[in-house]
DNA sequence: TCAATCCGCAACCAGAATGGTTCCGAATTG
DNA sequence: CAATTCGGAACCATTCTGGTTGCGGATTGA
């Protein structure tokens, strides 16, 4: 998770969420976003492939969210975008020779998992619908 | 936190709380960890910058924990390796003009604060001495 | 005094990841 | 048929990562 690939997912699917049935181009979300179109096609392919969003080709096409925004979490997004764990081990085995080196990967896998566990739930507890409400609440 | 420094640092912090007062080489915990023992002194500088071991030069020398083992938790251990969010934002700022991308950080920061802080409240509940425990514990 | 041991630090390296960009083909629309 | 839009491949510069080498300096103990 060194990416910013998740923040922006978050993003555009607000911002497809506050443009309501109304399909946008990855041009124009990318306007949004400041960056380039072909980085939002990848990112919101993904978002595809999870089943949140459509994409629509020619003229009048572009992308829209596939459910309503309170049937969305922060939490989704994250499992859309992002296969990893946030807590990496060794890059090359431990000495299965040394007490701790043998059972420091078990231990610690069990502990981050914990940890990653009460981070996701936070996470679900926060919705698209949540964020919309909140970005319309802004002083204009 | 796409790295595994987090990962050695606990791995070694648990080697030297397993040896005690004894001193443990750089080559030696480097055997352990099953890497290169300037690999192994760039995380323990780190870790000596927050108090945690000294080291010592010279034959017989090495590093030792400073503390007890119940009074380093894993968040500490994070603190001391790793200064950087789990949730990096956007690669550069989004368009003011819009509604979404004008406000869509801030909020973003407040939800992903309380994700972190709740993963770390669970990395506050383990300390080196569990660790040491259940490596103990561990079948030989 | 001297040799061995150990850390400290800088430099360098290969590989991977990241975000960005260009290009072209295919599908759709009207 | 022309304009629009996505799809996908290719390429790029930058940064991060873990690993490695080399050398200086401090300490220890014979």
């Amino acid at each position: 998770m060194t990416n910013t690939r998740y923040t922006v997912a978050i993003h555009v699917l607000t911002l497809l969420a506050y443009a309501g049935p109304e399909a946008l181009t990855s041009e124009y979300i990318a306007g949004s976003v400041n960056t380039n179109p072909v980085v939002i096609r990848r990112i919101l392919a993904g978002l595809r492939v999870a089943g949140l969003v459509r994409s629509q080709g020619g003229p009048g096409g572009g992308w829209q969210l596939l459910r309503a925004p309170d049937a969305v979490s922060l939490l989704e997004v994250l499992r859309a975008v992002d296969t990893e764990t946030s807590f990496p081990l060794h890059a090359t085995p431990p000495n299965p020779a040394c007490p701790v080196g043998r059972s420091i990967q078990a231990l610690l896998t069990g502990h981050f998992h914990a940890a990653q566990a009460a981070m996701e739930r936070e996470l679900a507890r926060v919705s698209l619908r949540d964020l919309l409400e909140d970005v319309k609440a802004q002083p204009a």
